[in-house]
DNA sequence: CCTTGACTTGTTATCATATTACATATCAAT
DNA sequence: ATTGATATGTAATATGATAACAAGTCAAGG
């Protein structure tokens, strides 16, 4: 199991965020791109666990960090760390997780732990092109997608 | 295109939803399932564009129809539609759509067009085989997926 | 420097989606 | 007919998301 997704994983995890941080700072250097601190601190609450979280539960978090408490504060900074690469969108749980892989290309199947609520990102080139087929048979020109796996991690699976 | 999911192919829609009503009281039938007017309404309502309808939507229309008119009516008849696999949920929409493969085994890929709103279900096996060897080199037992690609439409594409 | 325009943040209000809890009614088998 | 399981009606509430506008910040050109 060495190509696990850090979720899943046994890992550092202070040293995981720090790289992530550093990671999204180069990003945005590179892009022009403004993390401003309620940006760079909604990343950092993401990060804080490989959980998705509601965008209710990331606005407590930074309404007790002295940032505004009213809901658009809290869908801005998530929307734009989406638009930007930087997190995902869990439509399966209506909540977000940072992006594991920023700035590089990749096409994300997300693992979701129905025992621990723990959330991976996994590669899935080969899913995205089996969509992309059968997209093409039908003549239907895919803009963006979903692909999102209820069930249990290796973790759970082993407790059960 | 002779293997076009309904919902982008020309057809006689009426002939459709009569067909997918049969199926499902077949179905019905054949499992022991009270297909009970609410419920048989619900599915009527849904069969009746290829579109994804949210649970107030269909609320309305079953409280138009003399049925009760607060959310759970609405989310009862839906919940027990997509357990029994007569409808799909669409995550990404927050919404339902009626199953165009009742009672077969099945793994479905939802294609959404952004210029007409319509929901195909096509056929996802390759997807989901993807998406199972994914799974199985993490360690993770799926019990569920979702899969949804948003884009345009044959029809819609052409008219861009 | 200081003005301007783009972008960002704060706040109010409201809308949309979903669930809990409990009462009542119906069904299906004794 | 009685009973237990299932289904429906309704009220109240929780959770998720957006529209609209005011105020603040920043970087570039005058």
């Amino acid at each position: 199991m060495t190509n696990q997704p850090i979720a899943f994983a046994e890992h550092d995890h202070s040293a995981c965020c720090g790289d992530m941080m550093r990671r999204a700072e180069a990003l945005a250097q590179d892009k022009g791109l403004r993390l401003t601190p309620v940006r760079k601190r909604t990343l950092e609450i993401l990060l804080e666990s490989h959980h998705a979280l509601g965008a209710y539960d990331v606005l407590n978090r930074l309404a007790a960090d002295g940032f505004g408490n009213q809901p658009p504060v809290a869908y801005r900074a998530l929307d734009f760390l989406v638009e930007n690469g930087l997190a995902h969108r869990i439509q399966r749980l209506n909540a977000f997780a940072a992006c594991m892989h920023p700035g590089q290309p990749h096409r994300p199947v997300f693992f979701i732990c129905t025992g621990c609520d723990t959330v991976a990102e996994a590669p899935g080139t080969g899913v995205g092109a089996a969509i992309a087929t059968a997209a093409e048979t039908v003549g239907f020109a895919v803009e963006r997608m979903n692909i999102e796996a209820v069930g249990l991690c290796p973790a759970c699976r082993e407790a059960a």
